[in-house]
DNA sequence: GATCATGCCGTTAGCGATAACATACGGATG
DNA sequence: CATCCGTATGTTATCGCTAACGGCATGATC
């Protein structure tokens, strides 16, 4: 099929419906925008004119000539977690009627990807960052220092961050899981997550289990990582694995809540008593959970209630010539489900 | 904390570059885009520059300058419907060595906001559109027209597209799934789908459905709908309640993989006899069904295949001022799985 | 009736980059 | 030695829009 612009093959500007509508551009602008003080009259013409026209605004002229960008950018490392859509999801409601629009770039847990994402994202000026993680290549961190504009590092809050920070503690998080399971009475624990060195949320959580188990004089009998694929098999297969290699191994505790899924499935399905012989615990606090024939113990991560806060945050700093970082810790809760027996 | 843009507080521009290094700002605006002829002596000086200024360039100006924009608009329903993030996996892969980048925009399933983030996408001027679905309001179609770029509108192809479409035939999907289930001697077959007018896509497979029914004489015996709420739950509690209501019923067809899983998982916990007493089947074909234990009947979407074909015609198209749309439809094949008796 | 505010609209001058053309220079060519 | 050419650089004129300011009615105020 063939493509018309219109019909003169010309793309339209602001000049064409001055033009049409018998007005200077700036007026033309100022409906546009619904900006200055225009006659009733003028803009019902002006409207009119650039509707059957069918003319849409160059935001890029705009935005050079006015200095200002409705885009906020987000990093994120992944879109196939499951988590970050809900992020993203708490981002786009609370950015909803601030005129300010997200604009996503994925890294895929690379630091050079995360880089570079941000390097484009900056050069199209946006009005604020929000990128996940506090760790981030030193070319990164000036980067946003540099920036101008307001930044919030969202999901961890272990570390320095640039400017704003909001997220949880995920050292905390494993744990208060930790004590948890300890105080439950289970010894024999066995960690099971993911080999990606760059997912700094989930090494976090392993070092602050380890030391909640350390506390209680209890080491880790047991680990399994696995790489790609799908979460729920996996889960499946490492589950299996672990307890013929350990048989005697009585937690198993997942760094997400998906493995942790396919860790339950695959314990019902063998007639493992959960949680008497065996407890099981994940992390994140997903929907998909409510649908398991028992409810696998898990941490929320306050997903939505993240984005929704940073987002509020770069609403309320865009445009200040400078503000202050904020640092907002959200405190996730423990939700025993049916796989961690009563203390 | 404080920002410190550079030290001046007045953002960095090609000037500060050129005047740092001593050539004339089209000297610096060559080495950074790689074009035209520079010394190596000259660009080696101009990118030390570049570098401790720690200059990004704007792209605002340079689009507006070039009228060359490297970014490729896509509008989908949804992130957290997890097929969606796979067909972006698709067009990212597909783009990454041509220069372009994709960049989203959610619809919420809603008519009026496509056309809201359509008319947004555009006033970004971007190189080509990537939208899902042939259903458009008036006014979208027109703006795809007019866009004088490439458009590609994925997922679906019964109907008429604007420009280029690909994807696979929904009707054509209920249908087959139909004819499979009539020839393993089922009769009895109930829908489980969601409430969402918006979802054309849901609606043509559930339309080839009856069809295919039709054809081997059978009418659909009972059918419940869905809106909200996790959807595995939502399939284990929809199937409680069709199964409680026809009793003598002998196949499920859910609209989705989900809600499928959801009543498998059910299925089994009561000890339906599945495939002999009931059959089974989703769609989609989503990695998640790896993990269950028994694998439903399902039919692969081709996602990532849709992503990566839209793509390559995008990037194939753009710059060209005018091409041929392309119609590229896609053969999903039925997984039988363990769900479906043999015939 | 001079002053001033206010509503409405136009004019001018950029925003920060790039396309297109112009220039300078050293060397090859006849 | 004049010409031509390719390489390496600089100059000029936009790109499409908006900020800032200016002008001119109209009507209110003292």
């Amino acid at each position: 099929m063939a493509r018309s612009p219109n019909d003169s093959r010309r793309p339209l500007t602001l000049r064409d419906v001055s033009e049409a509508s018998g007005v200077s551009e700036m007026t033309v602008s100022r409906v546009l925008r619904n900006r200055g003080d225009v006659s009733e009259a003028t803009r019902e013409k002006v409207l009119e004119a650039a509707r059957t026209l069918g003319y849409v605004p160059n935001k890029i002229a705009g935005a050079l000539a006015s200095q200002r960008v409705n885009l906020v950018g987000v990093i994120i490392p992944s879109l196939s977690n499951l988590v970050f859509p809900e992020v993203l999801s708490g981002i786009s409601t609370e950015l909803e009627d601030t005129g300010l629009q997200p604009v996503v770039g994925v890294t895929d847990y690379s630091p050079e990807k995360e880089e570079t994402v941000l390097y484009e994202m900056l050069s199209w000026r946006p009005s604020g960052v929000i990128i996940a993680g506090l760790e981030h290549t030193a070319t990164a961190r000036a980067m946003l220092q540099n920036a101008g504009v307001p930044v919030v590092e969202i999901m961890d809050v272990d570390g320095e961050g640039v400017d704003s920070v909001v997220g949880i503690s995920h050292r905390r998080a494993g744990l208060q899981m930790a004590q948890a399971i300890a105080a439950a009475g289970y010894r024999k624990i066995g960690f099971l997550g993911t080999k990606m060195p760059e997912d700094h949320r989930a090494r976090k959580r392993l070092e602050g289990f380890s030391e909640g188990l350390a506390q209680a004089g209890i080491a880790l009998h047991d680990t399994e990582f696995y790489s790609g694929g799908s979460a729920l098999l996996k889960g499946r297969e490492m589950t299996g694995a672990m307890l013929s290699r350990s048989p005697d191994i009585d937690f198993l505790y997942y760094s997400n809540d998906m493995i942790g899924a396919g860790g339950l499935l695959y314990c019902l399905e063998k007639g493992v008593d959960v949680p008497g012989r065996l407890g099981l615990a994940g992390f994140n606090g997903v929907e998909l959970l409510e649908g398991l024939p028992r409810r696998l113990a898990t941490m929320d991560a306050c997903r939505r209630e993240i984005g929704r806060k940073a987002a509020e945050i770069v609403a309320a700093q865009s445009g200040k010539t400078s503000a202050a970082g904020e640092l907002v810790e959200l405190q996730p809760v423990i939700q025993f489900g049916d796989t961690i027996r009563k203390p």
